[in-house]
DNA sequence: CTTGAACCTATAGTTACTAGAGGAATTAGG
DNA sequence: CCTAATTCCTCTAGTAACTATAGGTTCAAG
């Protein structure tokens, strides 16, 4: 018998991951190409959709593109030892624990600032000072992207 | 007297923001365009360096390019009512919390996947287990960049 | 005056998508 | 069966905030 296939609305419609996005994971290697109708459209299978669900959690997690891609190499011989998908994951932990810590060294600071504004003029708003002087502030100085 | 002026990568050794960058941030029209030698040399003044200090300073508090071009243009009339500066400042330390929750339920999440793994092979892997199903966690669903 | 470091512009690459143009295929209704 | 509306196709360019490269010019030290 065979298997139901879905057009790529469709795909969309039931995994809330957009259109051009799934073409776009198609395009990267992450999803593989799924057949064609003979008018060209794409015609997904099941396992294309779990897939792409599998993707579109992974990137939620805030996983890389590139992680997931290991990831999915990874999951192609399922017999090989699992301690590197558990890298992946724990490497991720330690990079969204990061980043936590650097957002909260942020947050105080911006606590600060705000509290420090008293609503007078621009002239004498604590807001420029501190932000014009890195002295007065505490953290390091890794950047982040906003 | 003539004032002191710095080469770019003077300006980029005393503040540590890198040439290319100085340069990019004139192209947007954060730093105003110093004057040039007669070889077209950019050199700057004090006053440039100070710009530059409190775009640093701001980008490392995680301000957007926008709100930090909103606050300069909010310094150049120093009488006016300070709120709008607080403002953003108020927005920005908003912006940040709601990250540090969001990544905070990703860490948990992550927490129960590599905890779930023990070393087996990738076959029974419980990493992507739960990656492919995304009922067995219990987050939102917005998405962030890694 | 020579040489090497620093400088110049302009263009393309990075990440992970998103949006648009211009055209072809599919599906629903009559 | 035919038409119209919807969906689909590819390709290109845009987003944020830089970073990197190529190919050429200027500066400053010796």
């Amino acid at each position: 018998m065979l298997e139901r296939t879905f057009s790529i609305g469709h795909v969309a419609a039931v995994t809330g991951c957009k259109v051009e996005t799934i073409r776009f994971y198609e395009g990267i290697g992450l999803l593989p190409e799924p057949e064609r109708t003979e008018g060209n459209q794409r015609r997904y299978l099941a396992k294309h959709v779990e897939r792409l669900r599998f993707i579109m959690h992974a990137r939620e997690l805030g996983l890389a593109v590139e992680a997931i891609r290991q990831l999915i190499a990874l999951g192609e011989n399922p017999s090989a030892p699992c301690e590197q998908a558990d890298e992946i994951a724990r490497q991720q932990l330690e990079s969204v624990r990061r980043k936590i810590a650097r957002l909260t060294e942020l947050a105080a600071e911006l606590e600060r600032i705000v509290a420090s504004c008293d609503g007078k003029s621009i002239a004498d708003c604590r807001v420029f000072e501190v932000l014009a002087d890195h002295s007065t502030c505490d953290h390091g100085g890794a950047k982040v992207r906003p």
